[in-house]
DNA sequence: GAACAGGTATACCGATCGGTATATTCTGGG
DNA sequence: CCCAGAATATACCGATCGGTATACCTGTTC
């Protein structure tokens, strides 16, 4: 049973560490949007890049569970599911606090490849692929992998580009779109041996 | 005709920025980078902000000369072109000192949609856009932004999960075939009228 | 009621931040 | 020669940074 400061600190951080950046978020405000005290923290954690990998881990956490739930939601067929991770990418983007990737933002504020911050991130992107290839697999396609990564560079773009074009959300809109048939006739024209 | 110190500000501050972050690279690290004394950036730029307008600006122009370049000297043919932005996307995200789209790290470090920092990514991507629209046009395709945005998607895509995965470039290759491949079959599907 | 655990409050540390002021040196052109 | 422009060196500013030390408060549990 985790402390409440523990837990408010940890959604405070990456709340902050999201819209603001992590170098640009100090421990100060941290601690004012947490509602707590200066040495409740270090109780907690030895340090802020501690606070930020906790942080880290808890969106990753979230972004998994809202990721298969929003898919599974949307569809049981496996392929029908690879192209529902794209409609699902679009509601991510098109939400009013999306900021870009945050596993991309904390990669490029810590650039030692070593640094654990920048270690969740390449779990985070694992578990999606884990997660496709799964999928490509029940829908038969011969390359599930190739078919993953497919999708994930579609995911991703969409992603990157929504982070700079996100004036408004009717720019992001022909993107969502563009993603989503350009994965329709990749899934179209990868082979399978056994179609469903 | 700019003077010397100001280039070499500009370089620096562009190198720093790109592989170490924006808050993270202090005005002094730039000077040092930059073999040039205090006074002489404030003569120059009136802020650290202002410097890094500057900088993101260097970078978005020799961006697009090495797009245009590179795609340039791979195929004559606007379909082809096409494709080989894929390819040369393969190629920055293998450079030893690729850090991401540094448009989409800035927009990362710098929140406010109306910061002059965010405009300069803004822009670059038009830029791409713009070019990859005239040669879906060229190559006769009945919906050249559409075809543009699919391209620019894995292309963008590329960029971010090479940032993340970018700990050996074994790890890259994958992807950036995947992506050459995705564009390949959306070439085929997109609809056009006039086929060459 | 005493010991203890978890949180608070606050003062403090050295370091670094972005930015300014002042005075000096170097250099090229009239 | 001498002056103007540009760069330098350096000291300084207030603010903030991440992190520590100390003392106090408030429950719960033996």
């Amino acid at each position: 049973m985790p402390s409440n400061c523990r837990d408010a600190l940890i959604e405070a951080a990456e709340r902050l560490f999201r819209t603001r950046g992590f170098h640009a978020s100090g421990i100060d405000a941290v601690l004012k949007e947490a509602g707590v005290s200066r040495m409740t923290l270090y109780n907690h954690f030895s340090s802020k890049d501690d606070l930020i990998v906790a942080a880290l881990r808890r969106h990753d956490e979230r972004a998994r569970i809202a990721f298969v739930r929003a898919i599974e939601a949307r569809a049981s067929d496996p392929e029908e599911r690879l192209l529902a991770v794209l409609a699902h990418g679009r509601d991510v983007c098109e939400g009013s606090q999306f900021c870009g990737c945050l596993f991309v933002n904390a990669a490029a504020e810590y650039s030692d490849a070593d640094d654990p911050i920048r270690t969740t991130g390449r779990e985070h992107k694992a578990f999606v692929r884990r997660y496709l290839t799964k999928q490509a697999e029940a829908a038969g396609y011969d390359q599930p992998d190739h078919v993953a990564m497919q999708i994930q560079l579609l995911f991703d773009g969409l992603l990157g580009i929504s982070q700079i074009e996100k004036s408004s959300s009717d720019k992001l809109r022909p993107f969502a779109k563009a993603a989503l048939e350009a994965g329709r006739v990749v899934l179209e024209a990868a082979p399978r041996g056994a179609p469903a």
